[in-house]
DNA sequence: TTATATTTTACAATATCTGTCAAGTCTAAT
DNA sequence: ATTAGACTTGACAGATATTGTAAAATATAA
């Protein structure tokens, strides 16, 4: 998710990955794993590729962490439950 | 949160933290800290104590997972933001 | 003080996460 | 069919984090 919202800036601004790898001074590999979400990114990864890619930090950041809880909820059926009553909570 | 909760269900049954660590088959430090938030529960863990302090196990999974997406979301400014988006991706 | 309940600390054992390299696949052009 | 370029995959060691435990510390009540 946050993965392929990075890899479609990328593509629309006609980065190579290992372009962007370059950038943020990591492998290529590594990347690669990233924008297909068998790795986590890093905050300060993140704001480089807000940077990099001239993307709002905010919206990234959101997707960033949407996606990191939507991970942690993966295959529970409690999945939106969880979720509203966090949302309850943390409004309090 | 979940902690706190399993706390209060465990008193109102006037059952001692070792009582339910021994019903449990773990050390009585390791539910302490449990308690207190300082270690997290397990699935099979909530599972058992919903059985032992007789409590719907729907609720005390949704407060878990709720608890452990907010300790992953603590002091980011983004916390609502995100999780409404998590919301609105999980419905689609 | 003594007894009982809980908390805290420290630590080893275990598990998870990280970055990296080399080898692999895929596609387009020659 | 070979080559070159872009990306992916797998395996691994090193770094970090999490876990359970025992012993000591604290708290509270009798």
């Amino acid at each position: 998710m946050i993965g392929q919202k990075i890899r479609e800036l990328r593509e629309k601004e006609n980065i190579l990955l290992r372009q962007l790898a370059a950038k943020l001074d990591m492998d290529t590999a590594l990347l690669s794993k990233m924008e297909r979400g068998e790795r986590y990114f890093k905050k300060i990864e993140i704001e480089n590729i807000s940077k990099e890619l001239n993307y709002p930090l905010e919206e990234l950041t959101t997707i960033w962490l949407a996606d990191k809880i939507l991970k942690e909820l993966e295959n529970e059926p409690l999945k939106k439950e969880a979720l509203k009553y966090a949302l309850k909570v943390s409004k309090e």
